[in-house]
DNA sequence: GCAATGACCTGCT
DNA sequence: CAGCAGGCCATTG
């Protein structure tokens, strides 16, 4: 397949541990290009390795994740994050909008640190 | 094979 | 402080 910033968009997704979440800005700036975020996404979106690449562990800078694009829907992506054992907050009080019915992931608390 | 679009983020005005 | 524009690579039609 794709030997080049996409191929390692997959590992970078592919190396989550469980119970974290990574931002496509994170996963872009590891694959090499922090301004790559928009082909992460579409990276996911084309998915090639379904089961492989938890995309529903990739979310937003928010904390939300993509409404709508969802593997299943945001209801399925909450229930398979605190599944694994990924804590769920509500909106923030100012910074960071919620772009879900409310509920965004604990980026200080499950963000996937390198 | 060509062209256009796409789950975003960052910086500057 | 807020809003606007730009940018990169790959995939799809």
């Amino acid at each position: 397949m794709s030997t080049t910033f996409n191929a390692l968009v997959y590992d970078v997704v592919r190396k989550i541990p469980e119970g974290k979440v990574a931002t496509y800005g994170q996963v872009a700036a590891l694959a090499g290009n922090p301004r790559n975020a928009r082909f992460v996404g579409y990276a996911l979106h084309s998915n090639p390795e379904p089961g492989v690449i938890p995309c529903h562990r990739v979310v937003f800078r928010d904390g939300s994740l993509a409404p709508g694009f969802a593997f299943g829907g945001p209801d399925r992506q909450r229930a398979l994050l605190e599944d694994e054992g990924v804590s769920f907050l509500p909106p923030a009080p100012k910074h960071e909008n919620a772009g879900e019915e409310g509920w965004v992931v604990d980026m200080k608390r499950c963000q996937w640190q390198c």
